[in-house]
DNA sequence: AATCGAGTGTATCGATTTGATATGTCATAT
DNA sequence: ATATGACATATCAAATCGATACACTCGATT
């Protein structure tokens, strides 16, 4: 699914500028099976304009700067109908946490555990969201899709979990790691 | 992660052609937390060859098409452990699949069982999958990072098989839909 | 009162990556 | 014989990411 047909979709459910589509796309009820970057939003609602698939009015505030505010179309809620019809494409998962799991017996042992173990209330704090979504979420279409992440993520705080015991055994044990126990050593990812 | 850490990594376990990294990365024991294609590998091994990260020797036997086994060097072995020190990236999801489940309420009830079925078959396939590269593993990271997709698509499974009952209840149902029920009409995806 | 940082908003740019395709050989099945 | 599919390298346009620039507002800190 392309970026074109992700705004359709934002913007079928409500009126919205292309600061808002991005937030929904990487932290809204979109982001968890989605994502999507200023660079593809703004060119992909330009040329959406350019198609009359949506339309955008200019809000001017005293003071406030001008904001474009995007609607979908009647043409483009057709347009996105029938991109409906297609099948699909599969489900993509890229896990970076996967890919250095593989080399756990490489590393000190306590290095891997950090990982666990921030991974673990990492998917905590996603899973709490979801489950406030879910909870507060009444549209039936969006609770399946939310449900959806809560299984998933559910399972994979289970199996962490699980998990996270094997490795608590071997070597030292660090008192009780919540939060915080992890520099965000955060430079340049190669 | 980039593509030239994930051909580092694949390589650390053994030597290898761009076709068959790339084959790793697509359908083999990689692919449920990873993906890339041939027009990134392949300038991505080059790069890494200047860097010395890897070296490769030409294979020319009788007859067969000469190709480039992929070899990682020590200096490369070196620059992944390094790279394993930072903070891995967040996981990242993507579905075409709920973002159509989102427009349900817009679908002919039919569309979106038959969505649903194909699903649970291609998730079922997937499992089973992942389950036998679970038994036939001895190497305990990649049991992990497999156990690992064992656990979310089992959760997946389980919750597209309660949910798909409530469709079925809804208008006709349908005899028996197992597989092949479905005309893959692939052609364009917009 | 002044400054700082964070949030809102539009927009662009280089670098990366995808997805499709071209080219060619070999093995297997029709 | 010949078509199909696996093996293998490689490239290219288009899509997308990730970072950044710019500009304005508002609340908090000093």
């Amino acid at each position: 699914m392309n970026v074109r047909t992700l705004c359709l979709g934002i913007l079928s459910f409500s009126d919205m500028t292309g600061y808002d589509i991005r937030k929904m796309a990487f932290e809204g009820s979109f982001s968890h099976f989605c994502e999507a970057s200023y660079g593809s939003i703004y060119p992909a609602l330009s040329q959406l304009t350019n198609e009359e698939l949506v339309t955008y009015r200019d809000e001017v505030s005293e003071g406030k700067p001008a904001r474009k505010i995007y609607s979908i179309t009647e043409k483009g809620r057709a347009v996105l109908l029938h991109i409906l019809h297609e099948q699909p494409g599969p489900d993509r998962f890229k896990s970076e946490f996967l890919f250095y799991s593989l080399f756990y017996d490489k590393m000190p042992p306590s290095q891997f555990r950090n990982l666990l173990n921030k991974k673990i209330s990492d998917i905590s704090e996603k899973l709490e969201g979801l489950k406030g979504a879910l909870d507060c979420c009444d549209h039936e279409p969006s609770h399946f899709a939310i449900g959806y992440g809560v299984a998933i993520n559910t399972a994979v705080l289970d199996y962490l979990k699980t998990q996270v015991e094997k490795f608590d055994g071997e070597a030292e044990t660090p008192p009780c790691p919540p939060k915080d126990t992890f520099k965000e050593t955060s430079h340049e990812r190669s």
